[in-house]
DNA sequence: GGAGAGGGCGTTTTT
DNA sequence: CGCCCTCTCC
C-alpha cells in the first residue's frame, strides 16, 4: 500500500512532510491540517527508511501524540516500534529516571503534583514562622505560583511580582525564603515538580556531553506540536536534541498562544528562524475545518487583536447558517437551553461530537445537573483529574513510601489516617525511622495501635515484588476501612475509582513509571471519547480537538475573560486568544451564550452581567442573535440599525446605540459612564470619560443612556 | 499535641 | 455556600 501524498496533502502540507533535513517551522492557521501533516511526515520519513525508533514526537499531551503515532501506523499498514511519543515532560520524566544519579538522586525520586508542592510551600512557611497571624497573608497556592512563574518564565522574584503581582511586593523577602525553603525540601526528599522535570534535564543536557551526543545520534528526527506553547526551557531542550544537524520540524500557531500564564513564550516560534539558522518557513493557511461563516466570526476576533495576526483563514466549507449569539436570562435558564440545544443537535451528529467549552472548570456545574437530571451522559475535561482526587492519592501514598523511604509528603498523608497522630508526630514518626529509633516507635505504637498496623502493612509491601498491581490489591484491602470511616456519603464512588486505579495498575511492571504516568497525564477517563456522551471542557484542555457543534457559555465580563486577566493588557489579549481557540474548535455549528445574570455563591443572589467584550465587539452581521424570552423560550432579535437604513449593519449586539443624532451621555464597557461631546464622524463620537479623559470610540462599542 | 469549632474569604487556565 | 485557616479547649 502506497500513501497517496498528491491527493492527501495540499501544496504547503506537502511541503512541510518532504522537508525532512534541517530546521523547519511550520505556521499552522487553526483547522489547517496541522494534526494531518504531522501525520504524514511521521509516514513519509519510514516509508524513505527510517528506522521508527529514530523519531521523537513531543506534544502537548500524550492523548495528542498516541493519536498521531496510531493514525501514521494505520496509513502506513504497520507498527512504528521504537518511536518516542509525548509531552516535554513525560520525555523528561523517561530520561531523568534512567539518568537519576547524575541529576543528584541516586536513589530515585518521587514526582510531586500540585497539591504537594503547595503543601511544601506551606510547610516551608510555617517553618519559617512567617505569616502568623497575618489573614491577607498569601495563601499557599499563591506562594507556589509565585515560585513556579518566576521559574517558567525565569525571571526572579522581584521580576515576577513587578510585572505581574505588585500588589505582593510587601512579600518579596518571604517569597525569596519560601523559594529557597522549597527547592531545599525537595533536594531533602528526593522530590521533582513539573518545573524540575524540564530544568533538570536542561542541565544535564548541558552538562552531559556523551548523554547529550547519544540522544542526539538515536533521535534524528525530531518534530515539535504546539510550539506557540513551549517556554524558554523547552527551547533549550529542543535545541540541546536537535544538536547541530538541526533535523527539527517545530509546528505552531502565534494566533493560538494561550499558556503564557505557566511561561509559554511566544518568542520561541518567532525567533525559531534566527535559532536555527536557514529554517524553512511554511505557512498552512487553507482551513479544512469550518464552515466559512464560523471563520468569518474567528477572523473578526483577531481583528480585535492589539498583536496583529496576518492571518485569514479561509476554508471552502460554506453553510447557509451563521453562528449564533444566544441571550438567556440567566445561568441557570442557560443550563437548561443548552441541554435542549444539546438534544437538538443529537439528532443530527453523535453526542460525542457535540462540545459545550468554558474558561473555568467550575463553570460547567449547572450544566452538569441538568444533564445528569435528563439522562444525558457526558465526559468532562479539565478541571480535577483523577490523581487529585483525595482517596486516590491516599493509596498512592502507601505505594510512594515503598518507592521512596523519604517522601515525607506521602508519609504526612499515610500517617493522616492514624487517629491521634497529628503534624507534629509526623515529624517525629519520619525522623525516627530514618534514625532507626526503634525505642520511640516502639512507644507509638504501644499508645496507637493503628501506627503499628501502618506500619506492618508497610513492611509487608516492601516484602513484595515491586509490582504495581499486586501492590494496589493489597493496599485497596488495607486501606478499605479507612475509606468508609473518611467517606461515609461517597465512598461506592469513591471505591470505584479505586477499582480503576487497580485497572491501571495492572497495565504496568514499573512502580516508578506507573506513578509517573499518573501524575503526567493521568486521566483514564481521556482515553478515549465516551460514545454518546456530550463533552464538557475547558477551552484549555479543548486545545488541538474539534466538534461539529460548539457550544461556549457564560460569555460575560469576570468569567470569559477571567475576572484576573482585566487588569494587565497582555493578559487579556491571551484572553483573547483562547476565545480565538474556543471558537475555531467548530466544524459547522458554533453557538455562544451571553447570560444575563450568573448566581453568586458568595451573595447567594443572582448578579446582573455584561456580555464579554469579545462578544460585544462582534460585527452584527457575523452572528444571528436570539434572546430568551420571560416565558422561557428563544425568539430571534433583528439588529437594530444606527444608520440610515441604507447604511450596513453595525449595532453592537448587546448594547446597540440608539439616535445618534442625539448628544448625552453613554457607557463604555471599559471606561464606564461619559458625556458625548462631539460627533465627527456618523458612527464615531467623542466623549469625555471621567478618569480616562477624552476618546473617540465607534459608535458600536457605546450604550446611549 | 490533637481535634473540633468559629471566622474570613473568594473560585482561571495545566504539565 | 463551602473551603481553609486559625483559635481554643481537651
Amino acid at each position: 500500500m502506497s500513501i497517496d501524498f498528491e491527493n492527501d496533502l495540499n501544496e504547503a502540507q506537502r511541503e512541510a512532510v518532504f522537508a525532512t533535513e534541517g530546521p523547519v517551522l511550520v505556521i499552522a492557521g487553526a483547522g489547517s491540517g496541522k494534526t494531518r501533516t504531522i501525520v504524514y511526515r511521521l509516514a513519509h520519513l519510514v516509508e524513505t527508511g527510517v528506522d521508527p525508533a529514530q523519531i521523537l514526537l513531543l506534544t502537548f499531551t500524550r492523548k495528542a501524540a498516541q493519536e498521531m503515532l496510531s493514525r501514521a501506523e494505520s496509513i502506513l499498514g504497520r507498527p512504528l516500534t521504537g518511536t518516542s511519543g509525548g509531552t516535554f515532560h513525560s520525555f523528561a520524566y523517561a530520561t531523568l529516571r534512567r539518568n537519576a544519579a547524575d541529576i543528584g538522586f541516586a536513589g530515585g525520586f518521587t514526582l510531586m503534583d500540585r497539591a504537594d508542592s503547595e503543601n511544601v510551600c506551606k510547610e516551608v512557611k510555617d517553618e519559617l514562622e512567617l505569616g502568623k497571624g497575618d489573614r491577607s497573608y498569601p495563601k499557599k497556592s499563591t506562594l507556589l505560583d509565585m515560585i513556579t512563574k518566576s521559574r517558567n518564565k525565569e525571571l526572579s522574584i522581584e521580576g515576577v511580582l513587578e510585572r505581574e503581582a505588585y500588589h505582593l511586593s510587601p512579600y518579596l523577602e518571604d517569597l525569596n525564603a519560601v523559594a529557597a525553603g522549597y527547592a531545599r525540601f525537595k533536594r531533602d526528599h528526593a522530590l521533582a515538580d513539573y518545573d524540575d522535570l524540564l530544568f533538570l534535564l536542561d542541565e544535564l543536557l548541558e552538562k552531559n556531553e556523551p548523554l547529550r551526543n547519544q540522544l542526539q545520534t538515536r533521535y534524528r528526527y525530531i518534530m515539535v506540536d504546539e510550539y506557540q506553547d513551549t517556554n524558554l526551557v523547552q527551547a533549550r531542550i529542543v535545541r540541546h536534541l536537535a544538536g547541530t544537524r538541526g533535523n527539527v520540524m517545530a509546528v505552531g500557531d502565534d494566533a493560538q498562544s494561550i499558556y503564557a500564564f505557566r511561561g509559554a513564550n511566544v518568542a520561541n516560534i518567532l525567533e525559531f528562524p534566527k535559532i536555527f539558522e536557514g529554517a524553512r518557513v511554511i505557512r498552512l493557511e487553507r482551513n479544512y475545518r469550518s464552515v466559512q461563516p464560523i471563520l468569518d466570526l474567528t477572523n473578526e476576533i483577531l481583528k480585535g487583536a492589539t498583536t496583529k495576526f496576518d492571518k485569514t483563514l479561509y476554508s471552502e466549507l460554506q453553510s447557509d447558517r451563521l453562528p449564533e449569539v444566544v441571550h438567556p436570562l440567566s445561568d441557570q435558564t442557560q443550563a437548561r437551553l443548552v441541554v435542549d440545544e444539546i438534544i437538538e443537535l443529537g439528532r443530527k451528529y453523535p453526542l460525542h461530537d457535540v462540545a459545550v467549552l468554558f474558561r473555568a472548570g467550575y463553570q460547567s456545574f449547572p450544566l452538569e445537573v441538568a444533564l445528569t437530571r435528563v439522562g444525558i451522559d457526558y465526559q468532562k475535561f479539565g478541571g480535577i483529574r483523577f490523581h487529585e482526587a483525595a482517596h486516590i492519592k491516599d493509596v498512592l501514598s502507601y505505594l510512594r513510601l515503598v518507592q521512596n523511604p523519604h517522601d515525607l509528603l506521602a508519609w504526612q498523608r499515610a500517617l493522616d489516617h492514624v487517629k491521634g497522630v497529628g503534624p507534629k508526630s509526623v515529624t517525629k514518626i519520619y525522623q525516627a525511622v530514618h534514625a532507626r529509633d526503634d525505642k520511640y516507635l516502639g512507644k507509638m505504637f504501644k499508645k496507637h495501635e493503628q501506627l503499628r498496623e501502618l506500619f506492618a502493612e508497610l513492611d509487608a509491601l516492601r516484602g513484595l515484588p515491586p509490582r504495581p498491581a499486586a501492590l494496589i490489591e493489597r493496599i485497596l484491602a488495607f486501606y478499605q476501612p479507612i475509606l468508609v470511616e473518611r467517606y461515609p456519603d461517597d465512598y461506592p464512588k469513591r471505591q470505584a475509582g479505586l477499582e480503576q486505579l487497580g485497572q491501571i495498575a495492572a497495565g504496568y511492571t514499573d512502580m516508578e513509571q506507573f506513578l509517573g504516568d499518573l501524575s503526567l497525564d493521568g486521566d483514564p477517563d481521556d482515553e478515549q471519547r465516551k460514545e454518546n456522551a456530550v463533552v464538557l471542557s475547558t477551552v484549555h484542555s479543548a486545545k488541538g480537538l474539534e466538534w461539529s457543534a460548539v457550544i461556549l457559555i457564560d460569555l460575560v465580563e469576570d468569567r470569559f475573560p477571567s475576572r484576573k486577566a482585566m487588569q494587565r493588557a497582555e493578559d487579556l489579549e491571551e484572553e483573547r486568544r483562547l476565545m480565538y481557540v474556543a471558537c475555531t474548535r467548530a466544524r459547522e455549528c458554533l453557538k455562544l451564550f451571553v447570560p444575563a445574570s450568573v448566581y453568586n455563591r458568595a451573595s447567594g443572589l443572582s448578579d446582573p452581567t455584561l456580555p464579554s467584550p469579545f462578544v460585544q465587539e462582534l460585527p452584527a452581521g457575523v452572528y444571528e442573535r436570539k434572546n430568551e424570552s420571560y416565558g422561557g423560550g428563544l425568539r430571534p432579535v433583528t439588529p437594530l440599525r444606527v444608520h440610515a437604513p441604507d447604511s450596513a449593519p453595525s449595532a453592537g449586539s448587546a448594547a446597540p446605540v440608539g439616535d445618534p443624532s442625539k448628544l448625552g451621555f453613554c457607557r463604555h464597557k471599559i471606561f464606564g459612564k461619559g458625556k458625548i461631546i462631539a460627533q465627527p464622524e456618523p458612527n464615531k463620537f467623542k466623549v469625555n470619560f471621567p478618569g480616562f479623559g477624552i476618546k473617540t470610540i465607534v459608535g458600536d462599542y457605546l450604550e446611549l443612556l
